[in-house]
RNA sequence: GCCGAGGUGGCGGAACGGUAGACGCGCCGCACUCAAAAUGCGGUGGGGGAAACCUCGUGCGGGUUCGAUUCCCGCCCUCGGCACCA
């Protein structure tokens, strides 16, 4: 320092640096391993806090930061609680971006993936996370991806796993197909691209038969907003499956009906035509020859719509006749069979009936083709006439035959009966969930272990042949086909039954499915024989907090549960869910525009340089509650890091040497209190009022330093308290204070300090006056004070007296340590 | 259209049904300085008033209550998700 000559005595001699102490601290905190995790500690409870692993993009940008500080924080708090906790991190380092690196500029995905990650690390090693790094993963190793073949054979064999050939949805920009999951508004969810149907043969994962089971999440502390989007995606819908014969128009005398779905067979009565889907296989034999031009030219107008265009609400219905008709079997009434493509091939049965009068699709439908609207179930206080629009709310029976008079919901009930007793139909439930949909065209993922033999047909990679390496060098011509079909080496081997040439399947695994297990393998990251240690799952999982964005809801969250409960029924695991505790955080904006490399960039590192790591940490954490995002402010974070600078004088200037021991009660008061305040907000991860807080107990001990009056003891133990609830918070500073100040390394192997609630009270407290609800005085009164005793001092103000002088007190409402309400009538 | 979260000073945001605006930013004033920066101290919702204080005020309209940002009913707007799911 070359000013210290001039330093006023108030003045510290030596600023707060953050460069210096942060360096000196990670790298010290690297060499003692200190955020190393232990299986198990005795007395100790373990606490598994795990944030979603990132893709290893490039940068750990600012995204980055608002996501892992936070939770680090949240981590660190539970280890000063007393937990044993578990914080590691790792990579999801299969996937797209490094094949598209490698296709437009010719780098190697691996190297290109291992050079991300090499950068990452140091990146995320600036922040200070207390990460225990011996447990890192990436999955895109060959010690980790056997374990997704390994599983893959075991759902295989189990029927989870099966190979399908059908309509995929084809991303044409990615050049693969994608889960349903993947596909946002008929457009590919990573690139935007509109996808397009394509037949072809396609692995899955059998997640439908486990619809039900997911549906249940009264175990699982998450979200409600994610909870409600994972039902609404599983789409369980009750209903009845009828069918309509359609025999005489079938050619050749078959014998065939219609199925349709609906969850309104109270209406049954109310069908005045059937629609199938064009993708619907009837659709070509019940077409009539006096038909067949006009319904083969919709068909294939309706194939080379997009998805987007089909599905959209706004878009007129169109539809066209197959001059056929289907009975109806409850009242024998012969309907028209149309093919509409507002009726989607991939619902249901890929069939609807028609019933205008109660259905708004319908009811539009049948106007422009001039269908008739029969009302079955009336509306209160209808009298026959004309429906405006369709009538969807329950109501009577009508024009219903014998269910005539019956309330609509109670004639859904016995209408099904009906139909199950005939034999026409019966209760059915449906799901908009679909199967998942595992197999990409690409190179950058796991690949699928199976072998096609023409003699044996799919053959599983015999589990000691595992794993099934990635091969290195092929060519990227993205074509539609997976890379690695070009690769003869890996291609051809001979089939494991029969030992004749076979081909190896090329297809690789969606990325999700290494996300899907991830944290079991943190448990036992290195192990060689089995995918996890079961024992250790035991002490670690279920993940006891996991953290991260709400974009997954319908995807890593849904098929990692699905997955769970797949390893479950395999006997591999023990529990029903793989995440306790789930915390969203909500999305950093910078001027209320969406943080972009480009339009709107935010990079962290100048603000690290500026600012130091302790002050960005607390800043983000400051911004606002987590989970509602936060908008980024260059000169707010100016606040955050005057108080850091604040703390740092008021830690390392000589304390004061009073002995007021008003002046003590008062800080012990505002010590005990802050605990209980930060203990409540930390675990509710509400970290904007913790520093809040913090900061009024800075202000609190700055004001007493003015008056000189403290006891050293008292003014020591209140810095110590202050340090400890820093530490989470910002662990550089908070560690290097601890240090400065004469303790132990480490403050990170420190406990939550105690609190009472009887020393948090205040010995005098405020109470507010009202009269008739309006604030006219505030008393200064001890503690505890009685309700007579309270009411005569506001009666003796004369701040008072001039509301109630006169005036008859009607009530008197006294809420003990908060206020008096008199309500009075005013005399004259 | 449906589901979810929101709407509070110039800004980010606090408030078990009990003093609305904690904490911070910004701004204003003062101190320190030759000066500036940094730092410290004080002030800062609108209107009125020299002040004491009065009054209005949490998207809009009602209601419950001694008392409503908070609870209830009906709207408006913003953001996120889903959406021809039969």
């Amino acid at each position: 320092m070359t000013n210290t000559a001039s330093t006023p005595p108030t003045q510290t001699a030596v600023r707060y640096e953050p460069a210096a102490v942060e360096a000196k601290w990670q790298r010290r905190w690297q060499e003692d391993d200190l955020y190393k995790a232990e299986d198990a500690v005795p007395g100790k409870e373990n606490w598994y806090a795990l944030t979603m692993f990132p893709y290893p993009s490039g940068d750990v940008h600012i995204g980055h930061w608002f996501a892992y500080t936070p939770a680090d924080a949240h981590a660190r708090f539970m280890r000063m609680q007393g937990y044993n906790v578990m914080h590691p991190q790792g990579f999801d380092s299969f996937g797209l971006p490094a094949e598209n690196a490698a296709i437009s500029r010719g780098a190697d995905p691996r190297e290109w993936t291992v050079a991300n990650m090499d950068n990452m690390r140091r990146q995320f090693k600036l922040m200070g996370a207390s990460y225990d790094w011996n447990r890192e993963l990436a999955t895109c190793e060959p010690d980790y991806y056997r374990w997704n073949q390994y599983f893959f054979l075991k759902f295989y064999e189990k029927g989870i796993a099966y190979r399908k050939n059908g309509a995929a949805n084809w991303c044409p920009q990615d050049q693969t197909t994608l889960a349903n999951e993947q596909v946002k508004d008929g457009a590919c969810e990573r690139c935007g691209t509109t996808v397009v149907r394509r037949e072809m043969p396609q692995w899955f994962f059998r997640i439908t038969d486990y619809a039900d089971e997911l549906l249940e999440m009264d175990s699982i502390d998450w979200p409600e907003k994610i909870k409600v989007m994972q039902r609404n995606w599983i789409g369980r819908s009750t209903g009845v499956t009828i069918g309509f014969d359609v025999s005489e128009y079938m050619p050749d005398g078959e014998s065939d009906k219609i199925e349709t779905f609906t969850t309104r067979i109270d209406t049954v009565y109310g069908v005045t035509f059937v629609v199938l889907a064009p993708e619907h296989p009837l659709v070509s034999k019940l077409t009539q020859p006096q038909q067949q031009g006009e319904v083969d030219a919709y068909i294939e107008n309706a194939a080379r719509q997009s998805e987007i265009e089909r599905t959209s609400t706004e878009r007129e219905k169109t539809g066209v006749h197959t001059g056929a008709y289907a009975t109806n079997p409850l009242n024998g009434e012969k309907v028209p069979v149309l093919v509409g493509d507002y009726v989607l091939a991939t619902y249901g049965t890929g069939a609807v009936m028609g019933v205008p009068a109660h259905d708004e699709r319908d009811f539009v439908f049948a106007k422009k083709f001039g269908l008739p609207i029969r009302v079955v179930v009336a509306p209160e206080g209808w009298s026959g006439e004309e429906l405006a629009e369709a009538y969807i709310a329950p109501g009577t029976q009508v024009n219903s035959a014998e269910f005539d008079g019956l309330p609509s919901a109670e004639g859904k009930e016995r209408i099904a009966d009906k139909i199950e007793s005939n034999g026409w139909g019966e209760r059915t439930i449906t799901y908009h969930l679909r199967d998942w949909l595992i197999s990409r065209q690409r190179y950058w993922g796991t690949p699928i272990p199976i072998i096609y033999c023409d003699d044996c047909g799919t053959v599983p990679v015999p589990e000691q042949d595992l794993p099934v390496i990635l091969p290195d060098n092929v060519e990227f011509t993205p074509t539609g086909q997976s890379p690695l079909t070009l690769d003869e080496e890996f291609v051809n081997v001979p089939c494991p039954d029969c030992g004749r040439p076979a081909k190896r399947e090329t297809d690789t695994m969606d990325t999700f499915v290494d996300s899907s297990w991830y944290h079991l393998r943190f448990t036992s990251p290195g192990l060689m024989e089995e995918p996890f240690d079961s024992e250790k799952v035991r002490q670690w999982v279920p993940v006891h907090q996991y953290m991260g964005g709400a974009e997954h809801a319908v995807m890593h969250l849904l098929y990692s549960r699905f997955f769970n409960k797949a390893l479950r029924d395999i006997g591999m695991v023990e529990f029903d869910e793989p995440y306790t505790r789930l915390f969203n955080q909500g999305t950093m904006t910078k001027d209320h525009m969406k943080i972009s490399k480009r339009a709107n960039p935010l990079n962290p590192e100048p603000i690290i340089e500026r600012f130091g790591t302790d002050t960005l940490r607390c800043y983000l954490m400051f911004l606002g509650p987590w989970d509602q995002g936060g908008d980024w402010s260059d000169q707010a974070i100016n606040g955050i890091s005057r108080w850091l600078q604040r703390v740092w004088d008021l830690a390392l200037r000589e304390s004061p040497s009073g002995s007021d021991t008003d002046a003590d009660r008062q800080i012990e008061r505002a010590s005990h209190a802050l605990t209980g305040r930060v203990i409540g907000d930390m675990q509710q991860f509400k970290f904007n009022t913790t520093i809040a807080a913090l900061m009024e107990f800075t202000n609190e001990l700055s004001r007493s330093r003015e008056t000189g009056n403290t006891s050293r003891e008292a003014w020591t133990s209140a810095i110590e308290r202050l340090l400890l609830h820093l530490a989470p918070l910002a662990p550089h500073v908070a560690e290097e204070l601890w240090e400065q100040t004469g303790h132990r390394y480490s403050i990170h192997q420190q406990s939550t300090p105690g609190w009472e609630e009887a020393k948090a009270a205040a010995d005098t407290e405020t109470i507010v006056v009202q009269v008739n609800g309006k604030v006219r005085e505030q008393l200064q009164l001890p503690a505890g004070v009685a309700q007579d005793t309270a009411v005569s001092a506001a009666l003796a103000s004369e701040k008072v007296q001039r509301y109630t002088d006169g005036a008859e007190i009607l009530k008197q409402i006294f809420v003990p340590g908060r206020l008096i309400n008199l309500v009075v009538k005013p005399g004259k």
